[in-house]
DNA sequence: CTGAAAGCGCTAACAA
DNA sequence: TTGTTAGCGCTTTCAG
């Protein structure tokens, strides 16, 4: 149990005032070099570190940002959160990943609990949250940070821009003389629907083709929702022969079923997952897959972030460019 | 802008003393049963949360739980850290993953960190540390859970039990008339050697065999790792007729090089990894592996920290099964 | 350019 | 069974 060294102990040390060590530390208002100096040897020589609990309690602010996902399990998600805490750790702030399992009351029970205790900031994917859900945040002087594939009221926003990659990815399916596409999306009750599946359908239009109503079909982001979603559409009049899916889960998933099924892949179905996620390149066949850069998500958002605890006001919008990975499946 | 409900807000309301609400909250003295029930009226009346930067800063003791592993990108501490955080949420404690990336200076720094900031408790799995280096937290009372294969200083540890689980995996491999067993262990420097290849030392002589020591490769628990060390294994004169991997990332890697080299898994080669990381089922041939179930380890961490937490002095250790897993690979 | 001191919201010793 | 109150370590206003 040793002690702590404390402001007082510093500004006893270098014959100054805790108010001095404190504008040291923070700047916020000019100090003599030299008195500067002999506070920072104080500061080295003793191992002086803040008190981040007193620091709170005075400033009413915490050093705590909530990343807040649908599921910390999905590589995606945390190789985002390691890029974030990665970047953050240098202002002394603290990211706790909360997993939502894509339940709304989990989603809301967290930013509340992010309001009461004033985190620093908030990060998240919102699953099943509602824009208002969401306002919370700003009414109480939260800076925070979408990462969605669709604006979600105005907050900071990292997004995805994925309409290159798409189009490639349709244009690989589409050569291979691929017309009966479908999708296993996403659920019908999710935020702000599913993006991916209305860009699909926009550029599929511009490709002389379409995604009928039944060949989408919808479930959560797993792999056994991929799994289920793919014998659906394997039990379908008139089978589709390229499938996308919401993201890397659900296409292993689909890969799973596509197997125990016998389907070829690619051979008889052309696979195409969403973000890369790291397993994508670990299953055979390969994955093909619109990837979305988890790392420089996180470091967006972490930037954004940083704006905001800088003064900044507006609100920004990021827009991560997706990149089409042609690989094995489609 | 809300304000904030203070405690004085909430024993006004009841008509007591802050004291008194206190009391109600932390049960550390007996209140009336009348008197609690108007305290607890008016705390959910006005949606009072105790502001946990004051409560740090009186108690000396945060609510922040480092976490601290060597690779969060690795889903085995991915759902280790799912699980900590989902025991620990009910006591108020908030988990913070950080992640050493296998460096032992970022491993101190974290360490130090903990430290100054009286977090409430630390779950480490040590991969360059050395047992004193752990001692600081002992210093400061700081509660430690090590998670590791061997015992490191005075202090809880959740550990594996695999000698079962190794010895059917080497049953299997054996009554395959495989004799040149092969590991691709961990680096040499790395915290504890690495317990995995004594083990497998060990219960090899048992089945008449051992491994020889230019069939041990060492290398970073990564699939790049992995696929060096499968590359140099079987450059040997004598190649390996089985290979056993200090983790599945590493086993993913031997997997890749593998194919790279057209070398057939399981028939030239059997492969054998370690923890069952969600990929494991997901590569073809499916990993065979030995199973250390990461939501298990996190609960047991959760755990024998809560009872720290409750006074608890003596330290304990948890030895959680592990199960061999007889897959594809081998 | 620097210092004194108030006070953030809570806990726990002491008093009743 | 309950209340009063000091004080945790910091930031920031006000005064010099």
């Amino acid at each position: 149990m040793q002690e702590r060294v404390t402001m007082t102990d510093v500004a006893r040390a270098a014959g100054v005032s805790t108010a001095t060590v404190s504008y040291v530390l923070s700047g916020k208002r000019p100090v003599a070099p030299a008195t500067r100096t002999a506070v920072e040897a104080a500061i080295t020589e003793l191992g002086f570190t803040v008190n981040t609990a007193a620091r709170s309690l005075r400033t009413g602010q915490s050093t705590l940002v909530a990343l807040i996902v649908p599921d910390i399990a999905n590589p995606f998600f945390a190789q985002l959160a390691a890029a974030l805490q990665e970047e953050l750790r240098g202002l002394g702030l603290h990211v706790i990943v909360c997993n939502t399992r894509a339940d709304r009351r989990e989603e809301r029970a967290l930013l509340a609990e992010a309001v009461q205790q004033r985190f620093a900031g908030v990060v998240i994917t919102p699953f099943r949250l509602l824009p208002r859900d969401i306002e919370v945040l700003g009414r109480a002087g939260i800076p925070t940070v979408i990462s969605a594939d669709v604006p979600f009221g105005p907050v900071d926003l990292v997004t995805p821009d994925a309409r290159t990659a798409t189009r490639q990815a349709l244009e690989r399916v589409t050569a291979a003389k691929r017309r009966r596409i479908a999708m296993i999306a996403g659920p019908r009750d999710a935020t702000g629907g599913d993006p991916r599946l209305e860009l699909l359908r926009n550029l599929a239009r511009q490709f002389g083709t379409s995604l009928p109503g039944d060949l989408v079909v919808r479930g959560e982001h797993t792999r056994e929702a991929g799994a289920e979603g793919f014998a659906r559409l394997m039990s379908r009049r008139y089978r589709p022969d390229a499938v996308f899916c919401a993201n890397d889960m659900v296409a292993v998933g689909a890969l799973d079923k596509a197997n125990e099924l016998g389907v070829g892949i690619p051979g008889e179905v052309a696979l195409v997952g969403h973000d890369d996620a790291s397993f994508a390149s670990l299953v055979r066949p390969q994955l093909t897959t619109i990837r979305y850069p988890a790392e420089d998500v996180g470091r967006a958002a972490a930037r954004l972030l940083k704006e905001r605890l800088d003064g900044r006001s507006v609100h920004r919008t990021v827009r991560v460019k997706a990149e089409f990975l042609a690989r094995d499946s489609a």
